[in-house]
Formats: structure tokens, sequence, C-alpha cells
RNA sequence: CGCGGGGUGGAGCAGCCCGGUAGCUCGUCAGGCUCAUAACCUGAAGGUCAGAGGUUCAAAUCCUCUCCCCGCACCCA
């Protein structure tokens, strides 16, 4: 049985996330882990919290909280929110746990075993009022090169340069405003990068089947040449700074930089599962002790993928040590809100738990999913999701299950029928489902989730096609049994389609499946040939009317979303 | 010449790697059906494939240049 490891970028612990989040990581990872658990494969399927860096400690401040206490809210915000939404990790980890302290302070000493950390001295500003040194985001001040007053320390929004912030004169922290503020010196233990050039591109090189986006950005960041990276920062929040089991000398005030430990967490949360369900999180993770066979798969969003095909590579392969690497990477682009930026500052755009409100979890994953932003940036409109949701799930899917179930009920009864035999109509139908399901599967295996579901599209509309020319409601005047087959075949092709739906509409696919009472996880088995699926019914199989699957997006809707949510 | 991605009928996309008279969904129009959430099925109209030049018997597809949009590792995904 083929085993799979599945790890979603893991979403800031910074605010609930908006729906270019989702799209970006969580969600793509959650539809392929249901399609692998389908197909029979043993699936590991691995998301936290990143909770670590500047901003969850500023935000923590803001909301008058302890960061420990604010982080533990709004992770439990998240869960909660990834629940409704039907995200089915195996487990949803926090960065700040144990685990990923322990395999922190692992990887740093075995890469300093190895001689490749060094302590290095930066110049930082430092914010006297704050009490804190001030990442460059965080320093504004006057631009040395066009003298426009609010540039910020690592880019001038006016001329567009790069800076680094101890250049620009007048320099004020971003955070209070407090113009007392100085250059320190402070140390830093620094990833050598520049070392393990030509291992990371050989590792790149060697991934033939890395989609064109991440191997073009993998590229990109080897041929600028690996720099040297800065892995400690100067703050509280997050894991302490040790050597050999002791809080370093020098650096007693500061934590790893959260994008050493967040990628590190992927096995953190592993052994969170791990310890929380009595299992063995190493045959996940290391080569040498069952994880050989492991297919791991990663999903994130483009802005992340610098650090997964370069950065963690570093920490992992520069230990040494037989840890499992990435052998999937699927990237995905931004969904931008009417062509802007979705903004969690800004309150832009529709986040997690408002989403729910005005409509269901799966009209959403529906829709994100059909139009992923998988070649380029995409667009979400208001007005396209209503067309999305009421063509696709409700004319086309909700549809035909209403139609067929009722028409059944009405001439037929509560059960399927038994007469009759399938003729060429529905051998035409198996032939063609047959060909659609194998491309249906293989773009899923490939993570070709728009050609996915564009095929998954018209394998609902060759139900309604095959109605069409069966017509039944004719039939019936002339031919009982033959319209009795069609019934039958019609009535069968409800969990086929279930099945094929699930992974990504699967509280919907649920709802189907209980129209004849079956079980889902049973039933929902990944189908081997639409023959087999069409002959599950023989007849006398009871079912339930079902309620409308899919209620229409009216216009009025619309207009009171565009207000609520600020579509310009 | 910083780098990466993209520019295909009204909208959203596929095709480009491995050249051979442009495909899908929505929208529009017409027809059919009447079982169904005014749903479904069929057909039609609509594009000189950002622009210019080049290679070729033949280019959306290869090469060159230009324009435009998006993004670019201590900032947000």
């Amino acid at each position: 049985m083929a085993r799979i490891l599945i790890t979603s970028a893991l979403p800031y612990i910074n605010g609930i996330k908006h729906l270019g989040n989702l799209v970006g990581s969580m969600l793509p990872a959650d539809v392929y882990a249901r399609f692998q658990r389908q197909r029979g494969a043993e699936v590991l399927f691995i998301c936290a919290t990143d909770e670590h860096g500047t901003p969850a400690e500023l935000a923590a401040r803001e909301a008058g909280m302890d960061v420990a206490a604010y982080c533990k809210e709004q992770h439990d915000i998240q869960r909660a929110a990834g629940d409704a939404f039907g995200l089915s990790f195996d487990h949803f980890g926090r960065s700040s746990n144990p685990p990923n302290h322990r395999l922190t302070q692992h990887f740093a000493h075995v890469l300093e075993s190895n001689e490749l950390i060094e302590e290095r001295v930066d110049r930082q500003i430092y914010s006297i009022d704050d009490e804190r040194y001030l990442p460059d985001r965080y320093v504004e001040g006057t631009c040395p090169h066009c003298d426009y007053e609010k540039a910020r320390g690592d880019q001038c929004d006016n001329c567009g340069r790069l800076l680094d912030p101890i250049d620009l004169k007048d320099p004020y922290s971003a955070i209070s405003g407090s113009k007392n503020v100085e250059v320190r010196e402070t140390k830093h233990l620094y990833l050598l990068q520049a070392q393990m050039q030509d291992r990371i591109a050989a590792w790149v090189e060697s991934k033939s089947d890395w989609p064109h986006l991440t191997k073009s950005i993998a590229r990109k960041w080897l041929k600028e040449g690996l720099r040297d990276r800065s892995i400690t920062r100067d703050l509280k929040w997050g894991i302490p700074v040790e050597y050999k089991g002791e809080a370093r000398a020098g650096f007693e005030n500061k934590v790893f930089y959260v994008w050493f430990d967040a990628p590190i967490e992927y096995i953190g949360a592993t052994e969170e599962w791990a310890l929380a369900n009595n299992e063995n999180w190493e045959r996940w993770w290391r080569t040498d002790k069952g994880a050989d066979d492991v297919k791991y798969v990663q999903v994130m969003g483009k802005d992340n993928v610098a650090f997964h095909t370069v950065s963690f590579p570093a920490t992992i392969l520069g230990s040494e040590e037989p840890w499992k690497t990435v052998d999937a990477l699927k990237s995905l682009n931004w969904l931008t809100w009417y062509g802007g930026k979705f903004s969690t500052s800004e309150g832009r755009g529709i986040f997690m738990d408002q989403a729910l409100d005005v409509a269901p979890p799966d009209a959403w994953r529906w829709h994100l999913m059909a139009n992923a932003p998988e070649s380029d940036d995409a667009s979400f409109t208001l007005e396209h999701f209503a067309s999305v949701v009421n063509k696709d799930l409700a004319d086309v899917l909700g549809n035909f299950v209403n139609r067929i179930t009722r028409f059944c009920n009405a001439r037929f009864g509560r059960e399927a029928p038994s007469e009759g035999a399938y003729g060429a109509d529905e051998e035409a139908l198996i032939k063609d489902l047959d060909q659609r399901i194998i491309a249906y599967t293989q773009y899923l295996e490939d993570m070709e989730f728009r050609k996915a579901f564009s095929e998954l599209r018209s394998i609902w509309v060759s139900g309604n096609e095959y109605l069409q020319v069966a017509a039944p409601w004719t039939a019936i005047k002339t031919d009982k049994d033959k319209a009795a087959a069609s019934v039958r075949c019609a009535l069968n092709l409800i969990p086929l389609f279930a099945a094929l739906s699930r992974p990504v509409i699967p509280f919907t696919a649920d709802r189907m499946f209980e129209i004849f009472g079956l079980d889902p996880d049973d039933a929902a088995r990944w189908p081997e040939s639409a023959s087999a699926a069409l002959s599950r019914f023989k007849g006398g199989e009871a079912f339930t009317l079902p309620d409308v699957l899919f209620a229409k997006i009216e216009d009025e809707q619309i207009e009171e979303w565009r207000e609520k949510f600020g579509a310009e």
C-alpha cells in the first residue's frame, strides 16, 4: 500500500486566514489527501500554525494579551475554521510545541557540528522605547536616495530602491513612531548556505517532475547564488538559542528565526501526532527507520517555494542525517480580490469564518479548486463565485440528483426498479465514463486541479446527457422495462458521482451516499470502473428524497455580499 | 538590459516543452425536451492567439526586440 506524507504550508498564527491562504495550500493539500485516502493509500496529512516571529508579538500586544495565550487562542480559532471547511488534517500542530523545540535545537546542533553554522555580528536598528530590535520593515525614515520621508527600511516606496535600514536618514520606529533609535551591534548565527550551493542545485535538478513554477523559482535563487542566512533574531517569543542544552553565551535574549523553525515543524507536528496517537513518527521521516517508501508531497503558495526548495533542504541535507526530503512539490499563485490583494491588515477580502456565514463549505471548496490559481494569479469575484456555484453545483450536479430521484419516486416508488436490462445507451455511457474517470484520476494524481475538476464537471454532465438520450419519461409510455433500466442506471450514477466528487465536496458527497443509506467510508472507495459502479444497485434498494443539494445564489445576495465584504 | 510568472473570441482558462489552418466553461442567440432548483440537452454567432520582425512549405506554438499586468527570501500568502 502506498504511503503518502502530505504537508500544507503552515498558516501564520496572526489572525484567521482568508480565501487566498486557503486555496494557496491547505485546501489543495486536503483535496489530494482525501483523494489518496479513497484510493486506499496510507496517508498522513500534517499542518500546524506557524507561531513565532515579530508579527505574533505585535498582534498579541495589540490584543492586550500575553503572546503564548494569544497564540493558543488563535490556534484554536484556526483549527475550528479548518474543521468547518472540512480540512482533514491528521494533525494540526503548533510550531511552539515541545517537539519543534527539541528538533530545532537538534538541527542547529548537527549543522554546527558539520561546520555549517557560525556566529557573525550584524548592525541593526534598536528602538529604545519599544525595547526591541526592529526588523527592516518596521524601521521608517528618509530615503537616502530621493529624500522621500516615509521610506521603509527594506525598500523606498517612492523611488523603489532596495535599502538597508541603517542607511535611512532620521530613522524612527514604525511600531511606536519613536525616534529614540540607534544602531547596535548584535550577534547572530548564520547558516552557511553558500557552501551548499552545488549540493542543493544537484538535488533540485534531480527532481524531474516538479512543476514549471516550482522549478523556475528554485533555479532563480540558485542562479543568483545561495547566500548565508542569519537564523536567529533578537526576540523573546520563539525557540531559545542553546548550545549543548545550555543557553548559548551571548544569545540569552535571542531565539531562532521563524523561517528556520517553521518548516522543521512539519516533522515536529508529526511527532505531536505520534505522541497523541501512540504512533511512530520516524517511519514517516527517517529513511533509515521505515520512511524509505514514503512519497512526500508539499503544497504551498509561490512565496514559500524558495524556502522549501532551498532553505529547508539546506537544513535537512546539511544535517547529513537520513531525513526524508520532498518528492512532489505543488505551488500555487495568488488568488486576488477583484484583481487587488487580499489583505489581513486592511480587512479586504473574505476570511474563512465569514465565508461560511454566507455559503456552505462545499460551495467554496468547489469554486476555489475548480478555479485554483495554478498557472497565474486568479481573480476572485463574488459574481464569478455565484455563477460557478449556480451552474456547476446547482444546475449540473444538484439538479441531476434531484431530477432522477423525483422521477423514480413518481413513477416507480422510492426504491431502485429492478426491471429491464442495460442496452446501447448504457454501454455508451459506461465507455464514456471509463475514459473520463481515467483522465480525472490522472489529473488528481498530478495535482492538476483545474483540469481535474473540469473533467469532473464533464462527468456530471454526462449524467444529464444520458438522461436526455435515454429519456425514461418518454420510454415509460411504451416500454416500462427500458425506462426502469434507465432509472436504475441513473440512480447508480449518484453514488459514483459522490465517490468521485468526495475529495473536493466531501459534505455533499456524504449527503449523496445518505440518500441510499450507504456508509460513506465504504462506498467512497475510488471507482475501478464505471461498469462495476453502475451495477451496484440491482433493484429494490430504498432511497429517501433528498433536499436540494445546493441552493442557488440570487443576484440580491451578491449585492448584499458586495456591501458586506467591500467589493470594489 | 535584475529575475520569475503571465498577456489566447465579452469574462475566466486550455493548447506552447515535442511547430501543421484555435479548444473548454460562463455569457449571448436559436432550437429541442418537459423528469428536474425557469433547471437539462443540441446547435450557432463571436478570436488576424499583446505588438513588430525573423526561421520554416507551415507558428498561438521556435528565435529577436518592444509594450503591458502580477510577484520577488528578515513585510503580508
